[in-house]
DNA sequence: ACGTGCTTGTGAAAGCATGCACAAAGTGGG
DNA sequence: CCCACTTTGTGCATGCTTTCACAAGCACGT
């Protein structure tokens, strides 16, 4: 490819950098709370885990908010990330699936402190139908449309089993849900323009016993094997 | 440590990669389930949902597993990759916090399935320890550093309280756990060679959001207004 | 008003990851 | 045995991410 088309480069957050602010966020909430006014990117840096040149550069991807000589203002950084993260917005978010995930889930009081609310929680099982879970109905998983409709949701959750995960992820999509949280172990088929992001702990297992593998083959004869082994 | 030895440049299989091998896998267990022999590069990425090219040029890391003019072999594919994550040999596993989530996961069946085998339950309420969840007694928290020894846990789930989770985290690297899931929303600190991996709902419900807002902001005007910011 | 000391914001370099495109290598039919 | 066809494995170009390193900017004390 030698012209590529104009391309109007929207304003753009790379992702990698969208991926840590709610780490930045949370990390400046904890200052907050703690009453700390103003953070050097080198003390935010190490609350968050991550290099200071990184976090800098991050945050200057939002604009210039920060003073030389002396940090960042605690409570306009929350405001600001918060706003860019669409975070001043409240968001309506169904879970579908009422099993032991999605009830963890829906009695989990974390989420509704950070601008989503749980608005929806649908389920098929008969049995599970019509039982109130963290105070909200269940509400059979047929009348999705009309949930998602009227309670205004816009973020849609999948806690079913995985057989039923690609069938539910549709019909959210057809109801005008275009984000997608999911945790059923399958590859979801979207249309473009829909978002989705899955949670996979079998995943986060299998590669934590990946490296524990390399160390554990590594141990005592590292450095010897490894050079052996590239000659 | 800092300072970075010599490091003879192990048999490096890229991050990237390794975070992609459990799709495969789970792609290639479906086909075998389905009784498919072989598949080509283009059917597996299709179904694991990335590039045909990305997918062989992962899978050439591993080594020269496939036949060309024909595709690769399920049976050894899987075999090769399992061996490769590890997944050969059995991790025993220990989640630490039996509340709403640690339930959940204690109560899952599908960690069984692939090597990994749920070992111990800790959590530090009296009234929850000596209860039986998911068949296994729940031990206090106390007796970490005994039951990791006994049961030869060598992967740690945290899922307590935020609070509690640093100090949990340490006691599991002091018992010799080096590899840890996190599912509090803190930034764990535990020392080098110790591999620790997070999950993190809020942050995934946060970045789901932005997009959202991304869409809406542009939504009708989008063309317009980013080529004219461009200008 | 000016110098000192600290910290941001950002070029530039290096390192990773992705995807194209094609030669090499295998299969199967004639 | 050879040819047509398929599909792998990988060199290469491109783009994204991280990290370094430092000039520019601001606060504060004198
Ligand atoms: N529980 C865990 O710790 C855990 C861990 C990792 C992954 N997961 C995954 O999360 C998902 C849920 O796990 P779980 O343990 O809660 O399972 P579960 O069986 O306890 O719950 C699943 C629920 O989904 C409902 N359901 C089935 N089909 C449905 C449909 N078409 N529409 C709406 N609801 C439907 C069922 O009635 C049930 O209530 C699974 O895909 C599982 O693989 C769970
Ligand atoms: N439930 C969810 O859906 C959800 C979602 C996102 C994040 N989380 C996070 O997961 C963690 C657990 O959530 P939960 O909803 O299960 O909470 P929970 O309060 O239901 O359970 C926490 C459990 O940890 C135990 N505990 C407390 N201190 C402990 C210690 N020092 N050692 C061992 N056990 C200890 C408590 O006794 C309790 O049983 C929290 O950090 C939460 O923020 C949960």
């Amino acid at each position: 490819m030698t012209s590529r088309p104009p391309r109007p480069r929207e304003r753009g957050i790379p992702e990698a950098t969208v991926a840590r602010l709610p780490v930045y966020l949370r990390a400046l909430q904890a200052l907050q709370d703690r009453g700390t006014l103003t953070v050097s990117s080198e003390a935010l840096a190490s609350a968050a885990g991550v290099n200071s040149a990184k976090l800098r550069k991050d945050l200057s991807h939002l604009g210039s908010y920060g003073t030389r000589g002396v940090g960042y203002e605690v409570e306009y950084l929350v405001y600001q990330i918060s706003r860019e993260l669409g975070l001043t917005q409240d968001w309506a978010v169904a879970i579908a699936g009422i099993g032991n995930l999605g009830r963890a889930l829906a009695n989990y009081g974390g989420f509704g402190t950070r601008g989503f609310r749980i608005a929806a929680l649908l389920d098929a099982d008969p049995a599970m139908v019509g039982q109130s879970v963290a105070s909200l109905d269940v509400r059979h998983i047929d009348n999705l449309e009309d949930v998602v409709r009227s309670t205004g949701v816009s973020i849609g959750v999948i806690t079913t089993p995985a057989a039923s995960a690609q069938g539910v992820a549709t019909r959210f999509v057809q109801a005008g849900v275009a984000s997608i949280l999911n945790f059923a172990p399958v590859v979801l088929n979207v249309p473009d323009g829909v978002d989705v992001r899955k949670v996979d702990l079998s995943i986060e297992l299998q590669i934590l016993a990946f490296h524990a593998q390399r160390r554990a083959d590594g141990d005592g004869r590292d450095a010897e094997r490894a050079g052996l082994e590239l000659m």
